[in-house]
DNA sequence: ATGCTCCCTGAAGTCGCTACAGGGTCAAGG
DNA sequence: CCTTGACCCTGTAGCGACTTCAGGGAGCAT
């Protein structure tokens, strides 16, 4: 099959693919008359698995290894696992991080009376601790 | 104050801050002998303002806007309001993206048992749903 | 010949920085 | 006077993961 046509069957744009390539996550796939890739079953799973490894949030360079490591049929699950162990600690750390951004954003948000710039609560919670001049630093 | 004192007390890198002068965010200041950069208070509280939006997790464009509009006093709180309203509500679907995915993670890696590749769930999981060989495709 | 859809390459742009190369400036110390 | 060291300067390239753009070529239908 042609880029467009693996690009509709895994939801991939065709410049991503290309970009893939590029970076070496795909193989350079053989070429058909006219110049164009053309791509098997195989790169249809490969592009596959790496859409999945993306839409949970792995790197590329994460899915790099993954799939380095389902080559390797004999080698052990540990790495595996601690690559996912590590990507779910890293979002775990941002649902956290996140979550106080909210309570902040939400208390900003929440003290705007519909008042001018000059009485602007959110504007003030930007605002330094102090006006301008120092007296007081 | 230089660059270097700016910097220390702001909690902005020194180059961050000769960033956001060539991106427009900070305004270009006074040189001294020696073509030292020279700040004064004000230069202070706007950099302050930017790194408080920044922790905020407001982009460079939407702290641009605000600053702007700080300084139309006579304007209305609106445009504020919807930026700030705007942030949140990414924030907050980011925050749901995020625990699908920490549920669906978590998922894998319990379902680890520490075998070889060929029976890891995770690998399973990342995986197309049909082997390469596509017989049944 | 024209129009259309698909495909190609290579380069540049996005965001918000960070890092590096290769210097200049200035005060203190010997 | 010279060196050391902290600080500063400019300009450019790199990061991740793409997206967009410029400028074409391939192949089919009309």
């Amino acid at each position: 099959m042609r880029i467009g046509e693996l690009a509709r069957r895994t939801g991939v744009r065709v410049e991503t693919i290309r970009w893939y390539e590029k970076s070496g996550l795909l193989e350079k796939p053989a070429r058909i008359a006219g110049n164009y890739r053309d791509y098997d079953a195989a790169a249809l799973a490969r592009l596959s698995f790496i859409k999945r490894g993306r839409d949970l949030g792995f790197s590329l360079k994460q899915i790099t290894e993954l799939m380095a490591l389902t080559r390797n049929a004999r080698a052990d699950c540990e790495r595996v696992d601690a690559i996912a162990r590590q990507h779910l600690a890293e979002v775990e750390r941002k649902i956290v991080d996140l979550s106080s951004l909210r309570r902040e954003l939400s208390g900003l948000v929440n003290s705007c009376t519909g008042g001018a710039i000059g009485d602007c609560d959110i504007l003030q919670a930007l605002a330094p601790e102090g006006p301008p001049s120092r007296s007081e630093g």
